[in-house]
DNA sequence: ACATTTCGCTACGATTGTGTAGCGTTTCTT
DNA sequence: AAGAAACGCTACACAATCGTAGCGAAATGT
């Protein structure tokens, strides 16, 4: 597991108690997976308890409530991963989309998603984290895009935020509303069209 | 409301005790209310109860448990819509996406999706549901796209389901995922792109 | 070594939700 | 008008969950 645990750093992180920096790890861990696998209802403070092996009471000294608890777990960094740049914007696009596609396959935060898009529905402090959780996470591609408006590789009058939701809109609709698998062939269709347009010449 | 609220359709419900109809009606109304503002977990039968003003009793009367009543909120009947369909797909496209995020808006079905996203997630039946539910809705355009490529109005080789997911996508990935409005110009804006491509010339 | 902190454990009381049973009343059907 | 069906209401047993208190054991920092 590449993913810190909490939202401390290392630095925060290694001037504490290595209990406290254990029983966080593993109370978050188990959360998680909780959250993935019941939604937000199966991450109660009774199972998170059982799962991780930690005392209800131990977490209730270190969160003050489920919803502190369940924030914290959704709010984990995102990888320092950094977007491909290279000369040929389509190459680039295709190579950050399809490590974008593996991660909706399979990965530790699209599994959290779901429990996370029906908190922020109801409830403006998840609707705060889901935010800069999914800004955290946009970033990369959004500065990929900024880059080839600014080079002239796009054609211009385009907002950012609509060739945001061109491209990457189509993957998370269908891994999250349709629920149909995000296939290589899908990536290269989605960029030819994104490139070239659909319209009958 | 124009909704049918369950998915009995006149015909059956109109060979039921009127007082089975009524009581069905409040108690699934109130249940979607509160899909809607508490989520998955806020739809208790307590709750449903004391919304609908129909004993507890009289629910479990009607519906096994709390699952079954969720699943039957969940599925309701599309809008007998009819794509607009003229010899300028452009245009058509773009009314039915202005319908479309005029739903996304502030729309009866819209706000039971981040409950059925998080519910469809951990249960198969749930997720059957869903894409059912989906289907229904997605029937329309599906059927205009299908109309397009026959016609010949799109250039060849593009899987309908991936472009299906290029036009709608972006607008759910809008509402759901990153929560920003999806107004006019973006519909305008994705159909440039759909339709002419986004390279420089 | 020793004082401190955190931990796990058990035990609570309070609250909420589930699903059922019984009973008298209201509303349909015929 | 009479019988049948559905209703609301109260009550209940049971389980889950919350959040707190107290205590002894284990791990940690100095």
């Amino acid at each position: 597991m590449g993913l810190p645990s909490t939202t401390a750093n290392m630095a925060e992180e290694s001037q504490l108690d290595p209990r406290v920096v254990r029983s966080r790890a593993a109370v978050i861990d188990a959360t998680r997976a909780l959250l993935r696998e019941s939604g937000f209802g199966g991450a109660t403070i009774d199972a998170v308890s059982a799962r991780s092996g930690v005392a209800k009471t131990t977490i209730y000294r270190q969160w003050k409530d489920r919803n502190e608890l369940v924030l914290d777990a959704f709010s984990f960094e995102a990888e320092l991963v950094v977007f491909p740049t290279t000369d040929d914007l389509r190459a680039d696009l295709c190579a950050g989309l399809q490590r974008l596609a593996k991660e909706l396959n399979s990965s530790e935060w699209i599994g959290l998603m779901p429990a996370m898009i029906e908190a922020s529905e109801r409830d403006p402090d998840f609707l705060a984290m889901s935010r800069s959780f999914m800004e955290s996470r946009r970033k990369p591609l959004k500065d990929r895009i900024h880059l080839a408006i600014e080079r002239g590789e796009l054609s211009g009058g385009f907002d950012e935020e609509t060739l945001m939701a061109v491209i990457a809109g189509p993957l998370f609709y269908r891994r999250l509303i349709t629920h149909q698998a995000v296939r290589r062939n899908i990536i290269e269709n989605l960029l030819d069209l994104f490139l070239s347009g659909a319209a009958a010449r």
